[in-house]
RNA sequence: GGCCUCAUCGUCUAAUGGUUAGGACGCCAGGUUUUCAUCCUGGCAAUAGGGGUUCGAUUCCCCUUGAGGCUACCA
């Protein structure tokens, strides 16, 4: 019997969650589903400088929406206070000082570690000299060779000090990575980490330690920039005679110059993507691409079909440049494939924004040029004239537009269809108009216009263009949009004839 | 500088000793369509370089080159 497969997401309250970060809590989710272990949520906050306030509530709140469930960790209630919830105490380090502190008295009693009390003005200057002789900067272990009785006058003293890992001057320490493989490093090249703080605060290195094994964390995944600093954990492991955890190091995710995804270069936060328009479903979809494959040809997975799939024999080694093209054309796909209902809710804040319309409440919105009262039916309708051609919702304001304009802007050349003549076009549109005002609002519909206007092509002897693409014109003043017959049961017969009496007018 | 890691189309990737090096996005061309989009068909496009090992290397080994990460009392 296997031990019980528990993997947790331990990001820093620095703000908001970072699209790179967003891949990591991808795969440690899926990892854990896929193997029917626990995933948990344990806030990093060791570094009270970094701390930005509101950032776990944010992060809690994002995490909540892709729906990425945890078990354990951190909640948030309704009054937005955190609380914490599990077997092992609260997930969040700050609040866990004691525990630390117990433990590094422990590791110092043993003579795994030492108080070190050199001035970070010492540590600079070492450093510095260090560079200028072509070494590599590491403390120089002054303290380390420190006497009980010295340690214990300069503790009375009270100078300020730090804790460090005395880390073995001889020997390897290696680990298998479940990504990498086989890694090695000689002791020697290793720093005597500091752990905790002079502020009374454990170092990352400690306290991740600490949390891994008394949370039973039996996979420690974390981004790649971990990997050098993982042989400092295996060293505190044994140093504690704790059980060492399985690692796995997930790829950083890429500027387009392979530099390390940052802010300079682009976006980098979820929420910004979100904002963008794109749908949660084709972010994760996304991300979880770059760096993973299923080994068949299939790229469209929800999030269930993920946790089928998921293992970390298709995560890659190398990492992956955050290119959004495919991030487009995914979201496009998702766009399609939704119900039309979801849809419109999406996007009725994009046409909020868009500053066409105004919520008035019971579902019911007010156009912005015109005045009219419309319902959530009415906005659905106008989705649907978009969605195959949608990419982002951020764009259907912009798309919609000439649904809503009282009047429309657009040069009387474009009503003429490739060899058509003035003329020809004002001829064709005279007789739509005629044949409409001939019909009821009821018949206003998609397929009826289409078999009414298509008789009258047939009956003119004409070609289709020459009357679709005027009235076309006519009714959405662009070069490119949706069919003539979709936009006129949206706009309704007095609009249609109105748009046309106004093409008509152009063209006298 | 030291340590660690990585290297297939522009991008995301498949192929772990034998394939015309496959797919997807993007791009280009054609078809469908009144237009745009969708959809369908086709095209362009890659094993960083050099040595080995082998009958045979994208694949295994070495070197070079390139790229990235780490090198804090940040995570």
């Amino acid at each position: 019997m296997s031990k019980k497969i528990r993997v947790r997401f331990a990001p820093s309250p620095t703000g908001y969650l970072h699209v790179g970060s967003l891949r990591t809590v991808l795969y440690d989710y899926l990892f854990a589903k896929h193997n029917g272990g626990d995933f948990i949520l344990r806030i990093e906050d060791t570094d009270k400088a970094r701390y930005v306030e509101g950032s776990i509530e944010n992060l809690v709140k994002i995490l909540d929406f892709m729906g990425l469930e945890y078990s354990e960790g951190v909640f948030v209630n309704q009054d937005n206070k955190t609380f914490q919830k599990g077997d092992f105490g609260p997930y969040i380090q700050s609040l866990r000082l004691d525990i630390y502190q117990k433990y590094v008295d422990e590791l110092i009693k043993n003579d795994y570690a030492y108080y070190c009390f050199c001035s970070q003005e010492r540590l600079g200057k070492m450093r510095k000299n260090q560079r200028l002789q072509k070494l590599a900067p590491m403390y120089d272990r002054k303290c380390r060779g420190l006497s009980k009785d010295e340690v214990q006058k300069l503790l009375e003293e009270k100078t300020p000090y730090v804790v460090r890992l005395k880390v073995p001057r001889k020997g390897v320490t290696e680990f298998e990575d479940l990504i990498y493989g086989k890694i090695k490093i000689e002791n020697k090249t290793i720093d005597d980490q500091v752990l905790m703080k002079s502020d009374g605060f454990p170092t990352y290195h400690l306290a991740s330690v600490v949390d891994d094994h008394l949370m039973e964390i039996s996979h420690v995944t974390r981004a790649e920039e971990w990997l050098p600093s993982t042989p400092k954990h295996i060293l505190l492991y044994k140093a504690f005679g704790w059980e060492i955890p399985q690692f796995a190091h997930f790829t950083l995710l890429l500027n387009p110059d392979k530099s390390k995804l940052s802010k300079r270069q682009g976006d980098v936060k979820v929420e910004d993507y979100l904002k963008k328009g794109y749908l949660k479903e084709a972010l994760l979809n996304f991300v979880l691409l770059l760096g993973w494959n299923p080994k068949t040809e299939e790229e469209v997975f929800s999030l269930s079909e993920m946790i089928a799939r998921f293992d970390l024999s298709g995560v890659n080694k190398t990492g992956a440049i955050f290119n959004t093209e495919k991030l487009d054309w995914l979201n496009g796909v998702y766009i399609r494939k939704m119900d039309l209902s979801e849809l419109t809710k999406l996007c009725v804040p994009y046409l909020i924004e868009a500053e066409l319309l105004e919520e008035v409440g019971g579902s019911k919105y007010q156009v912005l040029s015109t005045g009219e009262e419309v319902d959530f039916e009415y906005l659905k309708k106008i989705v649907a004239l978009e969605q195959e051609r949608m990419k982002k919702l951020s764009e259907i304001g912009e798309s919609v537009k000439f649904i809503f304009s009282e009047k429309l802007d657009y040069e009387k050349e474009l009503l003429i269809w490739k060899k058509m003549t003035a003329g020809d076009a004002k001829n064709n549109l005279q007789l739509i108009f005629n044949e409409l005002s001939s019909i009821e609002e009821k018949d206003f519909q998609s397929n009826k216009l289409q078999e009414i206007l298509d008789r009258l092509v047939e009956k003119n002897n004409l070609k289709r263009g020459e009357v679709l693409w005027p009235l076309r014109v006519a009714l959405t003043g662009l070069k490119g949009s949706p069919s003539p017959f979709e936009v006129a049961e949206v706009l309704g017969k007095e609009k249609v004839l109105e748009r046309i009496e106004f093409a008509l007018e152009l063209l006298k």
